[in-house]
DNA sequence: CGTTGGATTGATTTAAATCAATTTTAGTGG
DNA sequence: CCACTAAAATTGATTTAAATCAATCCAACG
């Protein structure tokens, strides 16, 4: 995280007119709460590539993500990486037990987040357990979206791992921004290889092959989806 | 779930000598609550192979698990099978937000469970935070296991994926039972194998390799560990 | 324009899967 | 207690999906 490249709005920003009010933690809040909750946190920019948090760090601050997108993953000592999990805006990061970060988190493009100090963070919520029932409710939904992250990585092919990626990720963007068959990739290749347990030559090939096939389309940024019910066969439910 | 295996016994017992009553959820829960949370839990008891709660099941129950093993997992159409995780004593399942069980759930050898019906169970922790959170807190550390599962099922060898299972299984029935070189393995070989992402096949060749190495010995019902910094080594944290 | 990092494509290797027997273990009934 | 069966585990031979190695190709950008 370099200073240089961080920069923080000190106030003028409103819970009110947050893009993603309606359906991140702050969504359990009342209007009242919302005005105190305002102070806690703060916008942050990062610009693509930078380092949000490590998985080393001691946890200080939990993240709102309100603007592009993050790749959150782990490495191991050697080098090799295994993304967890793309974050899209409304996502909530930072949650831990451990007092520790449990995987690292890198904007991919430019990135608004609204960060909160953890104490002042963890004091507000003490005090509000429907906010805290969110919060549980975030954690349950992406333990099994995890699992079916385990799936994929242990028991599908090659190809069913690129299908499955695709439509879900075009339904995660649906979920943001409504309906499109052009499905806008921000992350790279080595990403999409990284997180689906492959290497980057076998993601090509596979992108490669199923446009060779017309069921989707590479374009720039991202890839048309010709024939969603093809691909739907393909990651094979 | 056959009836026909499944014991009820329909009260006399108490949670104050439940075995994992420091470390399951209800450790949170001061004397005069787990009085009172006492009789919103029965104990049932399944045989080895029964399924306890299938992933599409809609939730009717949560379970906290008193004695025995389990197997979690979810399958693919075609019969594919991934094993999420194994459940010991003071795991607590069914936790959910879409209503259905995500994963199924096996008893391996026989079980002994402490089932709470859905309804009365939510309305209790309703008016107690402090159990919300321990609940919460019980989720988050499965997902930073989850996370690391996927480290291994995406981006590790047949050889890492076994030693670190081994240790990881062993540290966890540290925990449980205390310290010893002799790891009980109670699952199938097919069962750790669906866990790691492999085949029965290249568990068992992992298996007589370590052994070969003088790494390990096969013993009756799991394996000793000879060497474990070798193993370590093996696992390449 | 030339440089550079990302992406693609092709040739080859390899780790693990698959196919195919055994062997070992556990369970059952005489 | 032992013979018989069935299931689980092991071992070996062979195949294969994906990794690795190795060039390009391409688009963005100073």
């Amino acid at each position: 995280m370099k200073a240089s490249v961080v920069t923080i709005e000190p106030n003028g920003h409103f819970c009110s007119d947050c893009a993603v009010r309606d359906f991140a933690v702050c969504s359990s809040l009342d209007p009242a709460e919302l005005r105190e909750f305002e102070h806690l946190g703060r916008r942050v920019l990062f610009d693509g590539g930078e380092t949000v948090f490590s998985e080393e760090d001691s946890t200080t601050s939990f993240y709102n993500l309100l603007d592009g997108v993050m790749r959150l993953y782990k490495l191991l000592p050697d080098g090799r990486r295994q993304i967890v999990g793309f974050a899209l805006p409304g996502d909530f990061l930072g949650m831990n037990i451990s007092g520790r970060h449990n995987f690292s988190a890198d904007a991919i493009g430019g990135v608004t987040v609204c960060q909160f100090a953890k104490a002042p963070f963890g004091r507000f919520v003490e005090s509000r357990p429907h906010l805290l029932r969110r919060i549980n409710e975030l954690a349950i939904r992406e333990l099994s979206q995890a699992r079916d992250h385990m799936v994929l990585l242990g028991r599908r092919s090659a190809d069913e791992k690129v299908a499955t990626f695709l439509l879900a990720w075009r339904e995660r963007l649906f979920l943001l921004k409504g309906a499109s068959d052009t499905v806008q990739l921000p992350m790279s290749r080595q990403d999409i290889a990284d997180y689906l347990g492959l290497t980057i030559e076998t993601v090509s090939r596979t992108f490669t092959k199923l446009e060779r096939h017309g069921v989707i389309e590479i374009v720039q940024g991202g890839i048309s989806l010709l024939d969603p019910a093809k691909v739907e066969a393909l990651a094979a439910a």
